[in-house]
DNA sequence: AGCAAATTTGGTAGCGCTACCATCTTACTC
DNA sequence: GAGTAAGATGGTAGCGCTACCAAATTTGCT
């Protein structure tokens, strides 16, 4: 008879008398089944089975001071990009027997230290953490964790642990590029709150111009460039810091009375969307009076009239290469390249194919006409 | 001198001691303030801040049998409603020390019935998903799960438990009969892959149209009829049951050879924005010739041009609701209201302003040209 | 065969916390 | 003032699992 009331789970004890063992071989067949014969590896097995026994997580978890939980520190649980990289982590999650805790730092340096300590504090097997900046308290207790440590979404020369992800510098560069390439003389950059990686990618658009010699200040249209604060009020809005009403008013604040430009390079597809329907409230023809390139190439994107250019990043494989490289070494196999550059692409399509040489498929156009 | 290696975090009986009482009474005046002395109270308070005591949640959930989990059910990571639904349960659970865990079914009812399974085996202490059509033993096990189960993001008369959501077949009804009201006469349904909840819009799009008398079933079009298998290749590919492409698809083939229509009620925003660019690359007018309608109501909605008729739901609120439900109830506070209808709004905007009486603002169109 | 080394299995003692019961105060009734 | 109830505090014994060590068994080699 029990003293304490349980829950009337078959517990280790359970399968052990079962099998005929002691209740460590079963944890050890569990666990590291390489350290158990072939034969009472398949006898404990059945006993495991037939009970249809699910180990206590929380009993492990105490026993081996190895909590199995991942932790990932995402700073929006809104906008795709990061919806995207945790899907990748939950399809790479799968049949690992790991546990997955989100943290939301919300885009806000203090969040995230914050954060991170409660999250040390539940002494995590490993962490993902967005993006490399982070500040001096928190980078010094993510590397004195303990586990694992993947930063992903940014690319650095002195990770952590190991970073996989790719270069916002260089992609920002690329696009500004091709702007140039196909011929626009002057390119603007919209952006709405601007993170330390879309500061990446400015550096890239500035550079760019620069190197051409047509780099000006004022074709930098930033809106709602303040932080937003911590302070309860405004916490709750910070997913909104880029939005297609953004990116309409960036783009009727430059035709009214901004810089006088021919293409513009949104920080995010959704800016680009807004810049794409102002223009078209406007009569601007784009790509021929305006180019509109935007970041992330989001399904939308393809399917604009005109389509619209974009760099394609990989969120999904971040996510889920992370979650690999998480897995492997909770495995015991070596760091591998502490380094991981994914690359981007950038999607040349209509809405900058000013010369119609870019060889994209012509926008659809069937000739309609209702009653 | 310790037997075992311990990773030197203060515990329980550390502050004990500091603070010159039994173990239990720290407990209590962490678990059970009301329970425990003023003044000793002050005195654990002192001794925990001193010696920075964190409790051990592991520990604490396997003495307690009380995991402090609240398991959140959700289809989809990817499609921006259930990560505003996720916003809100974040913002919800904030210093409430309960962690959350997201399980993702990817709109496959087996899916979610073997992760049901597996969620109840961590023993939650609540539980939110997504909808209210489980499957007969998904919702068996959900009944006995002996915990609070939060239905949301859907509405019934019969809850598990309780249920925090809104119609979606009168929301459909709703958005139906204002296109219906402005004079549109050929209305037509498109969707990618429906699940329960877009079902119960289209049931409402039905009776809407039935009740004018002028329903039609090739008014219904439908994309990627075929149910995701559960197969490894495709389950990946969940994420895209609605693009932009898709409504451009529909539209495109509505236009040519489809039914007849002036207007089209899309299940989705992002159909309706694939919906739009393809008009506009047909010159078919939105809204004289063609009305278009979302659901959602997105931010990009009120930006595009024209902006777009939509339904506005509350998704951040039944997240956030649904977690102070857990909250209260956790805190032995009483049900309440088993059945909380959260709403939904017909927000009317242009592409629906077929005669130009709904009295919204009109598209900004600064006359401007370039060079 | 004889001995060392490697492999396989088991026992014990916690991991850090809380349920349960027992004890000790204090407050209140008659 | 005795008797009872209510409140505050503590001790003990687990929750279910695994680290650590010890013991038993097998293997390899001279």
């Amino acid at each position: 008879m029990r003293k304490r009331k349980s829950n009337g789970r078959p517990t280790i004890a359970d399968v052990a008398f079962r099998a005929g063992v002691g209740a460590i071989t079963v944890s050890r067949a569990l666990r590291h089944p390489d350290q158990v014969s072939e034969a009472l590896r398949k006898t404990i097995g059945d006993a495991v089975r037939e009970l249809d026994y699910v180990p206590n997580l929380n009993a492990r978890a105490l026993a081996s001071s190895h909590s199995n939980v991942v932790a990932v520190l995402v700073p929006s649980l809104t906008q795709n990009i990061f919806s995207d990289v945790l899907r990748g982590i939950y399809d790479g999650v799968e049949d690992s027997g790991l546990r997955i805790e989100i943290a939301n730092t919300r885009y806000n340096v203090e969040v995230e230290e914050r954060q991170i300590f409660e999250i040390l504090r539940h002494e995590p097997s490993a962490i993902i953490v967005s993006g490399t900046e982070q500040t001096a308290a928190s980078r010094k207790m993510l590397e004195n964790a303990g586990c694992p440590v993947i930063q992903i979404m940014d690319i650095t020369d002195d990770p952590i642990h190991k970073v996989i992800g790719f270069s916002h510098f260089h992609a920002g560069k690329a696009m500004t590029q091709h702007l140039l390439d196909v011929g626009y003389q002057r390119v603007a950059f919209f952006s709405g709150w601007m993170n330390s990686r879309s500061q990446g990618r400015l550096a890239g658009f500035v550079e760019a111009l620069e190197e051409a010699g047509i780099y000006d200040p004022k074709l930098i249209c930033e809106m709602g460039n303040e932080k937003p604060s911590a302070s309860q009020g405004s916490i709750k809005d910070y997913h909104q810091f880029s939005t297609a009403r953004m990116g309409r008013e960036l783009m009727l604040r430059a035709l009214e009375n901004g810089p006088r430009i021919d293409a513009v390079f949104c920080n995010n597809d959704v800016l680009a969307l807004g810049a794409l329907f102002a223009c078209a409230s406007c009569q601007v023809e784009v790509p021929r009076q305006m180019g509109i390139a935007g970041f992330n190439d989001f399904d939308y994107m393809e399917a604009a009239q005109p389509a619209m250019s974009s760099v394609r990043i990989h969120r999904w494989q971040c996510g889920y290469q992370a979650m690999q490289a998480v897995r492997n070494e909770l495995n015991g196999e070596p760091v591998g390249e502490r380094i991981v550059d994914l690359g981007f692409e950038v999607v040349k399509r209509g809405s900058t194919d000013r010369n119609g040489t870019l060889g994209v498929p012509p926008p659809g156009d069937i000739p309609f006409t209702l009653s």
